[in-house]
DNA sequence: CCTAACACCTACAGTAGCTGTAAGTTCAAG
DNA sequence: CTTGAACTTACAGCTACTGTAGGTGTTAGG
């Protein structure tokens, strides 16, 4: 039951574009997938599920390198659990910065909606609460360049 | 006390670099500060507290676009309700999704840092549990193609 | 006052992480 | 067996920066 699938199936479980997929092999985050009898590449459920890992960490804006480094987690179990833990903790502490920065601005936009239902917005304070994280170093490694949106 | 930076106090002050501002400058995301004498430009707080909310935006992702939406709110206080409601409400969905599932990163890498207290890793679960969200869209807007890591 | 060092200026080229397009091949349905 | 969607490679283009070149402004020391 080598449920195998084509690129383009594998792009819409993962919710990505083809050639994404393809550049993901190009750089060495995705292994070479075996070919079919035409050259068409066949992705396993591993694949797919690497692949959905990496979009899902791309789109809260981790890295490349930061999602390699996740990756190497799971790819040598073997390898020290200091360099792990290493790894999980700079990764956790990125993440609780990044939670309380967006609850911080989930309470903020929804004020404003609440206001909204009295008519006119009278004062939009997102700004000033947002941009009030003064001494946060926020992120170690520095945010896409281009877009980590929504894919 | 106006208190005005030059670029490289507002890019130490922002955490960014000094080509960051004047290309937020170029794009309309910044007004064209005043300048001195010499043709340098002088920032006051207010450029600098919005200049911290794109960089807090971009470092949790959000393409320009949607940051340009969020300033819009605070830009243009009497526009109608109902397009201020829109934004928000939209920013406001896509904040909760990226809550949640950086939630559930949370979990995974919490429990990865206490079962390495314990030696080595064993199984490694990130990846089954991050790339497990099969339905979930996840964001509506594509993820910045170009790192929002950390600037 | 003069100069060295450093921050600023414009302009433009280069990078990361995709995304689209062109030109051609393969596969699955009819 | 044909048609058309999905695949192939290759390469150009996009966003959001980032770096570099070549020149000007500003400031601290002598």
């Amino acid at each position: 039951m080598a449920t195998r699938l084509t690129i383009g199936r594998a792009a819409e479980a993962a919710g990505c574009k083809v050639q994404t997929i393809r550049y993901y092999e190009q750089i060495g985050l995705l292994r070479r997938p075996p070919r079919s009898e035409g050259n068409q590449r066949l992705f396993a459920q591993e694949d797919i599920r690497r692949l959905a890992f990496i979009r899902h960490a791309r789109a809260l804006g981790f890295p490349l390198q930061a999602i390699r480094d996740l990756l190497s987690l799971g790819d040598e179990p073997e390898q020290s659990c200091e360099a792990a833990d290493a790894i999980a903790k700079a990764q956790l502490g990125d993440v609780e910065q990044r939670i309380e920065y967006l609850q911080a601005l989930r309470r903020e936009l929804k004020r404003m909606v609440e206001q909204c239902r009295g008519g006119r917005i009278a004062d939009c304070r997102v700004i000033e609460v947002l941009s009030d994280h003064a001494p946060c170093e926020m992120f170690n490694h520095a945010v896409p360049r281009s877009g980590v949106g929504s894919p």
